[in-house]
DNA sequence: CCGCATCCCCAAAGATACTG
DNA sequence: CAGTATCTTTGGGGATGCGG
């Protein structure tokens, strides 16, 4: 007999919880949303989850049909998880609750994952003018390919960029500051905090459209 | 000291799930949606969440933000529950979510508040072309004022209807086997289970609006 | 009655150690 | 590396009771 705890509503909503509501299971999902991941890598991004807890949600999110258990092909020959097709349909989801929390009274605080950095970007991505742009983004140990076409990010995933027209390596902390309007691109480059190789008006371009809104106005501080 | 169980991450998804993440929050806000409730009201529409814990997440909803406790002035002097400005604007993650539930490999199966039938004909309502109305709903105990301007859905709430083109009267499973494709209107009305006083073409464009997609096409019946 | 608080019990989360 | 085993702690489910 099926006994799984579940809130026993034919409601789209219920339903929903039913499969995410469990504790960790949404950010083991966030996680996911950039490409595959090991088990080991999904632990180290999310601090203080026990590897029992997330061997438990990969379990039940598989077996829920949000997620898959992979074996990569040889010489790479590692267990991933990625997203089946249904999980990723929760894109709308996360859009929505990512500018619901962001509006939140209370504000943010704590660590931030390399994904959620990358992620926040593009979330909250507006260019006044269309623009093409391929980037790659170099975090402590996590590398993403960006793209931009019109304007808009039409790509963006784990892994090398094939011919970047810029490479952006930083740590998660301050890219987050920048992004969020707390220092300034040039600041950041100044000392070191942040590198560029290759076309820095691609780069001014990307952290300017990645501006998150309500983020305080540099270039004219305050008394 | 606050020892709260957080995720402790910046990201603003993560800091959305401080607040919904505990089991049967998302259900007491979606129950919010069209309207205050009082806390007797919340929980019989909330099989199995049990008084503490209702209490519990009314609390912690509130403390965050979610939530505002009001009484009523007289003479209705009864406490309620109704959102705050930043709960309501979870709306598009309602709407997000509702329809990623829809998608589920598995079907959705359970019993259904009247709120959640009425919020369902509004996620999914489509009019091919524009027309007014004012309909009043009554299912069960509970009375819905629903108006649709230029074929869309302008208010949905709680509360009787001023002056409605039609009143629609039923039980909750019959008017969602209607919207759902599993029954015609007519089939209902013929038989009881649906009741429309006034104008019965209203309620016919209605439901038809109403439709979810994916439902069993009627008209046709099978072999 | 309505709006909870209390109590008891069990299931799930957290922490740690350990293994194929 | 990818989990399992085990133990402790916390929170949810269910019943009952009590004050306003």
């Amino acid at each position: 007999m099926d006994k799984r705890r579940t809130y026993g509503q034919a409601c789209p909503v219920a339903h929903a919880m039913d499969v995410l509501g469990e504790r960790w299971a949404v950010l083991v999902v966030r996680e996911l949303r950039l490409g595959p991941r090991r088990y080991s890598d999904l632990a180290a991004n999310l601090p203080g989850i026990g590897p029992n807890v997330l061997a438990q949600r990969l379990r039940e999110l598989e077996h829920s049909g949000v997620v898959r258990r992979r074996t990569l092909p040889p010489p790479a020959a590692a267990r991933v998880y990625e997203l089946t097709a249904w999980g990723a349909e929760l894109e709308p989801v996360f859009a929505a609750l990512a500018r619901w929390g962001t509006r939140s009274p209370q504000p943010l605080q704590g660590v931030l994952s390399p994904d959620s950095v990358l992620l926040g970007m593009r979330a909250f991505f507006r260019s006044a003018e269309p623009w093409d742009a391929t980037v790659e983004i170099r975090l402590e140990r996590d590398v993403y390919a960006l793209r931009v076409e019109d304007g808009t990010v039409a790509e963006l995933r784990r892994g090398e960029a094939a011919a970047p027209d810029a490479v952006l390596t930083g740590g998660v902390a301050v890219l987050h500051a920048v992004t969020s309007g707390l220092r300034t691109l040039d600041d950041a480059l100044r000392d070191g905090g942040l590198v560029v190789e290759g076309d820095a008006t691609v780069a001014h371009r990307l952290v300017a459209a990645a501006q998150r809104p309500g983020a305080a106005a540099l270039g004219s501080p305050g008394p």
